[in-house]
DNA sequence: GATATACATATTTTCGAAAATAGAAAGAGT
DNA sequence: ACTCTTTCTATTTTCGAAAATATGTATATC
């Protein structure tokens, strides 16, 4: 689906720089998606070219790419800007979300076979670890919390027969982890109940409870982005 | 003359050249759609750049943004790919469009103004010049159906609130057009019947009866597939 | 003949310079 | 002081050359 990291070359990786090492196109839409640019900001070629040392070109690709994805916005001779946010477009998009990852896990848990169990057991360990540190070490993995949570949720409706069920819903999730970031910093009285949810969400998949699975999986989402749209 | 990325320039093109006077990501879609490039086949830039008469970095562009869109797969190292296409995959479409249309439909009846109306008039009666032509001249005009089309079906659910559901309701669509082209060459016998069809769907839109409509829209959509289906 | 290795060709991918464009600043006329 | 040019600067957009990569062909070796 990514595309393959290139070999890089034996440049030197500028140390301290935390996102090198993967394509533009990843590091870009993790900066977006981390804040890191914040929504609106104008994206200048020059300012792009320095910190991720890379050419205008593929610089472009990567940028054209994130507007499809809804990330950034393109006015013609105005160049890319960071695309907004508000609390509408998560409503929306938390709706749409449900819905689709509700028919995928349906379908995934219809389908799926003994790899795609194993793989869910697995990556909910990976999550696990990370979700039952200590509550400061937890905030400073953030972004690697983020990418686990993503594998995660995946992983659940990896076996999906439904190519664009699968594919919507993607497009669904990167929207949702941008705005699940401003829950960054909220009090951690949730946080242990989340590992719980996942769990419960888990057990239910591999037991083939569709229903019970759905309605997990429902009141998980709607419950993160609720605490979101409260935080918006 | 300002021009927003994403929206599809209706502009016809110039006298001479078909295609020329547009910009290469339309021009490129296009030709995907109505399967000048046939599926699986692969798209070299030394024989793009000269049909479209671009460089390379603009050709990349455009090609990686029909990747996010579907229409166009991208190997590494390998370059692109005309995306395939299945009588799943379009089954898999259709069922998504209809459910996304419906509820567009439905949020386009409840918000839709005075201009929307007087626009799904103005679109219909656009579409509806070109359907009741002599058979063989609205073959070699079949291009213009296609875009007029697309007009009349979004022009129903322009006025439609949820910008995600808009966006999402457009991606079906145009992965459906790619389908409908197979259908060119069908018996001419259906044809009298859609123009029915959509002078129908109008008017329970602007009668504002949205599960007739609804009705209406998915039985269009359906049986539309369906035909297509069997001559995959 | 089959397999491996080296070489040659074809194609993609990257990059930065040059052209095109928008936006700001300066100047001229009223 | 105001508006309309003009000029200059900043930024985007385009392009094709050069590097990196894959594919195809010939040659050698067993």
């Amino acid at each position: 689906m990514k595309k393959i990291a290139g070999t890089r070359s034996q440049k030197q990786a500028k140390a301290g720089d935390p996102s090198s090492g993967q394509d533009v196109l990843s590091r870009l839409r993790n900066d977006i998606v981390s804040s890191v640019f914040e929504p609106e900001t104008r994206l200048k070629f020059a300012d792009l070219t320095e910190r991720y040392d890379v050419g205008i070109g593929t610089l472009r690709e990567g940028l054209s790419q994130l507007v499809s994805e809804g990330f950034v916005t393109l006015e013609a001779g105005k160049g890319f800007k960071v695309a907004p946010v508000s609390a509408e477009e998560l409503i929306e998009i938390t709706e749409h979300f449900i819905s689709l990852e509700k028919r995928a896990l349906r379908d995934a848990i219809e389908n799926g076979d003994d790899d795609w169990e194993a793989n869910i057991v697995a990556v909910h360990h990976r999550l696990s670890l990370i979700e039952s540190l200590p509550w400061e070490e937890r905030m400073t993995r953030h972004s690697e919390w983020v990418q686990r949570h993503r594998d995660f949720h995946e992983a659940l409706v990896a076996a999906c027969s439904g190519r664009w069920l699968f594919r919507l819903r993607s497009i669904m999730f990167d929207q949702l982890d941008r705005y699940r970031f401003v829950t960054k910093r909220a009090p951690e009285g949730l946080g242990g109940r989340k590992f719980e949810e996942h769990s419960e969400i888990m057990a239910a998949t591999l037991a083939r409870d569709a229903d019970l699975a759905s309605e997990l999986i429902e009141k998980h989402i709607s419950d993160t982005s609720e605490r979101a749209i409260r935080l918006l």
